[in-house]
DNA sequence: GATTTTTTAAACCGATTGGTTTAAAAAGAT
DNA sequence: ATCTTTTTAAACCAATCGGTTTAAAAAATC
């Protein structure tokens, strides 16, 4: 009984992350949130609770509709390198896209001691989703004897992290897609290497 | 004829700029501001007009005071890879160190649309003084054949920038300088197998 | 039609934002 | 002692911040 609620859940939590992801979280205010989901402040309050109430939910939101698909890219069987570059591959292509807009949990760990402590930790939590994908696409090419077996998964993950981190901090290089490319290259050798 | 300032302007830079560096332009309100320098209030807009115009000062002084000598790290002669060893040795030094807080720059980056143009271009301009002088030590050590003569330091500036960047933002690797000490490894190692 | 819930708009809260102005006091230079 | 400049504190500005409350209107259920 009583009146069904007329905003859909789902769109307005999507428009508050496009936001949040565009102006980050203090660059934000409660007004612009309101505006752009077309919810009443109250209606937002009574569903959310509070500002980083609506944050919290944006992250879990971004990392379903955002960095789900990239990390099925590195989940596809069988594991190996070619996860690893299929991944990069589309990133790149997107960072290269004027849709681009950086990443919202870069932003957020930079905004670091701004954001709430429950939101960092939810976002670390997330990369740590992420890096262990890395390791066992590397594990995998281990394995098979992709790259050499006498290869750290553990500090290589990290490694492509920090590269994957700064491209998407520093965005579109200057000589566009050709360049990123000839970088990601450079590394994907670099591990066959050894 | 007249009093004479009573503040050290230096040091007033300096105590804003570890402000603004530790959170951000739109972190740091104004308040903050003039109770970290002690200057009053008046004093303040005077001296810098607003607080894009401290903010502005603030980039150039960080540039000098925070960034000059790791530069000179990629200046010293003779030129070739054991700058850039050097360099990022004196990197990973200060990001494992506690008195670490990332990088001033690449927080302006990130809170791009919410940093004054002019602040953001003069941050470029800067950052292009920097892979400029990773170019000139690749180029050297393509030349003394340190590193294949095949090698491009175009793109391989721009990737190891992106490494360094994904550093500052990241923080101290969860294991620590050692960690990164062989993330560096690798990437020499790269650079000499080309 | 009674009940329950959502929606809406508005008023309201104290605090803070970046920024200006005023006017008096303090200090240096001539 | 005079003139200039800096310093200080305070008042003031309109706007905005995150957040709450109220009360009426609009639906949906029974």
């Amino acid at each position: 009984m009583g009146r069904h609620k007329a905003y859909d859940r789902e769109k307005v939590l999507n428009d508050a992350m496009q936001l949040f992801w565009q102006k980050g979280y203090h660059g934000t205010p409660l007004s612009e949130l309101v505006a752009v989901t077309g919810l009443n402040k109250h209606s937002m309050y009574k569903e959310f609770g509070s500002k980083a109430g609506i944050f919290e939910e944006c992250i879990e939101h971004y990392w379903m509709k955002a960095l789900g698909e990239p990390l099925s890219l590195l989940r596809q069987k069988p594991l190996g390198l070619s996860n690893i570059i299929a991944f990069f591959e589309d990133r790149i292509e997107y960072i290269c896209s004027k849709e681009f807009k950086s990443c919202l949990f870069v932003k957020a760990t930079i905004e670091h001691d701004l954001v709430e402590d429950r939101a960092l930790e939810h976002i670390q939590k997330k990369n740590r989703v992420y890096t262990g994908a890395f390791a066992d696409c590397l594990k995998a090419a281990a394995d098979s004897g992709e790259i050499p077996e006498t290869s750290d998964p553990e500090f290589l993950t990290d490694y492509l992290f920090h590269f994957l981190v700064g491209m998407l901090v520093m965005g579109k290089p200057k000589k566009g897609k050709a360049e990123a490319k000839k970088q990601l290259d450079f590394i994907i050798s670099s591990l066959k290497a050894g």
